[in-house]
DNA sequence: CTCCGTGCAAAGGCTTTGCACACTC
DNA sequence: GAGTGTGCAAAGCCTTTGCACGGAG
């Protein structure tokens, strides 16, 4: 398992390979990607970031995140609820159950829908993009109610 | 099979007796959503309701739209891309699979989807909303190029 | 010196809200 | 008359864009 700071320097060397410039703003951006299990919103970085550059602007925020994603260093995901959730790319594939109701949202292993997958390439020659899928509906806590 | 007037009627009466009144504005909303196939936005709802009466304002729009969703005459669903789908609620399950890269869409029966929805509720106790369903991808013909 | 990256401010797109008038009950 | 529903306009929220400055190669 690679250490954080392994992880780092790895991805300077990638973004530097790739031609682009490694400034504090970005490392900070990774950090706080890496840092933040599972999905975290522009908001959240931007505050993490803050904390240790104040003066950094949200704008660059979203200007490096869409950087990542177009280098494939991030996968962005819309769970709806007007907030983008970005997450640091190496990871496996996960997917989320979202409830309507409370805006809740679990982690889905991707186990649950490989059966899907294989059956809509068998039968319908579909070759389906199910990462980071959303699934919607109700919570067990939401449906009692 | 009801008839869309018999469904206006029924709606009407649903409305009334929760106390609401039965205005222009929101039988079109509500034409609107009944012949929109799959998911409609409000814009679309817009469009579709300013064809009949000009005048109408587009908060009207989402104010109907609201009140619809909390009756429960209507499922509201982010599905991303920073706008909510609405449709009607009583129509019966249909999915689609869309391919990313001619738009082309492909019915999908409820059969695929229905071990899904099993192995949600049993394992995460979690009631999956898979009405009108669109799963992404690459049709047979794109993915060979 | 050239050009990328940033901060700042303003604009964009979708949705919500405040307010006063209109219309129903 | 009391109160709901509507149109209009403005504001909110998240995100994107234009512009000019600053700093790295």
């Amino acid at each position: 398992m690679a250490t954080r700071t392994e992880l780092m320097e790895r991805v300077g060397e990638r973004l530097h390979a790739l031609g682009f410039r490694v400034t504090p703003q970005r490392s900070l951006v990774l950090a706080a990607l890496i840092a933040g299990e599972g999905h975290v919103s522009a908001e959240d970085i931007y505050a993490q970031v803050r904390a240790t550059f104040p003066h950094v602007n949200l704008s660059t925020v979203y200007r490096t995140l869409e950087l990542f994603r177009d280098v494939g260093l991030v996968t962005q995901t819309d769970l709806g609820g007007g907030r983008v959730q970005y997450h640091y790319g190496d990871k496996g594939q996960h997917h989320h159950l979202v409830c309507q109701k409370c805006g809740r949202t679990v982690e889905l292993e991707d186990s649950f829908l490989e059966p899907l997958r294989e059956r809509l390439l068998n039968e319908h020659r579909f070759h389906a993009n199910l990462m980071h899928f959303a699934i919607f509906g109700r919570c067990a806590e939401c449906e009692q109610k």
